[in-house]
DNA sequence: AATCCATCCTGTATGC
DNA sequence: TGCATACAGGATGGAT
């Protein structure tokens, strides 16, 4: 499912194909896909339609493209100034959703829901499709607004000091540059809840979905039920480390997937899968405890309405945890 | 005010 | 074979 790793594997993969290349037209083939747009259809298209994508951002999960208008462009052009950008089009991509670029004469995917038409550029697609079967991920179009700590974050090579208005409550994520280790923790120390918990609140710490969040709490012999209003800085330390680290090797081999429904702008899947050490793999020996000699297998349990797998052994569960 | 959780969706797998 | 049920889960808004 798409978390960290594979919405940036995803914003590479887009940035050097739609960068500088303007939308002229767009079709919006399932109305529920841009249901976060309040001003409906019409609305959504008359924003996109003659406008410039001018970069690829992302901050936590969420997902967007600066626009610049179409003729002040044509005049950036003229003197040389590159005109700001006040909207975005914004992408989540929710459980299923993919964009993908596509020459005009694929057919359409079962699931297609947004078509993009893109102005002609050689050797390149003419069109970037939205995907999604579960329709939880959606566009919508959305006014930039000033940061003033330096940007969206993210890993973009050179972010513009705006941020999406619907994105400006998602904190930074482990892998961004700007992410603060020490205000994590002090706003982790203040809440009463779960570990794990915590660590899928994009608002104190973005990026990390059910699967990674399992990994980094495997990784750092974690249970998620330990209560953040406890926990030593050693142990959030370790934790946010061992989240960095499994999104980084994640990142190197082009994100998980478990089947198609993840992908990346070419339609190809990532195979982190295989490298997992908690997720998705109850009743199998935890490759740590097996290493040290010692017998423990994965246990899988219910919380917060989805799974989560533990190692009993490595992993106790405390004995005043929290949901 | 902080925390929690039902809800939005559809395709696939499993059980009877 | 067919029907029913469980499951996958990110973000949100309303309830507690």
């Amino acid at each position: 499912m798409p978390e960290l790793p594979e919405v940036e594997v995803v914003r590479r993969g887009l940035v050097s194909w739609v960068r500088g290349r303007t939308i002229e037209s767009v079709d919006v083939l399932d109305p529920r896909s841009i249901r976060r747009h309040a001003l409906g259809v019409e609305d959504f298209i008359g924003n996109l339609q003659g406008a410039t994508v001018s970069d690829v951002v992302r901050r936590g999960k969420f997902l967007w493209l600066p626009l610049v208008d179409g003729s002040a462009h044509q005049q950036a052009a003229g003197n040389g100034q590159a005109p700001p950008s006040r909207v975005a089009l914004m992408a989540h991509l929710g459980m299923s959703g993919q964009l993908l670029m596509q020459d005009a004469g694929v057919p359409d995917e079962k699931h297609l829901k947004v078509r993009l038409h893109l102005s002609p550029s050689a050797g390149m697609p003419g069109q970037l499709r939205f995907v999604d079967q579960r329709i939880f991920g959606g566009l919508f179009v959305t006014a930039l607004v000033p940061t003033d700590d330096g940007g969206p974050g993210g890993l973009a090579e050179s972010p513009l000091p705006l941020i999406a208005g619907e994105a400006s409550h998602i904190a930074r994520d482990p892998l961004d540059p700007a992410f603060s280790f020490d205000r994590f923790y002090q706003r982790l120390r203040a809440r009463k809840t779960g570990l794990k918990r915590a660590l899928l609140d994009q608002g104190l710490v973005s990026g990390i979905g059910n699967i990674y969040a399992d990994e980094a709490l495997w990784r750092a012999r974690l249970h998620y039920a330990r209560p953040t209003d406890k926990l030593r800085r050693a142990d959030a330390f370790r934790l946010i480390d061992s989240a960095r680290a499994v999104m980084l090797d994640a990142l190197d081999a082009g994100g998980t997937s478990f089947d198609s429904l993840y992908v990346n702008v070419n339609g190809a899947s990532g195979y982190f899968d295989r490298s997992l050490n908690a997720y998705g793999r109850e009743g199998e020996p935890c490759k740590r405890c097996t290493a040290a000699g010692i017998h423990a297998t994965i246990r899988r349990e219910q919380f917060m309405n989805r799974s989560s797998y533990t190692c009993p052994v490595c992993q106790p569960r405390p004995r005043n945890g929290r949901w």
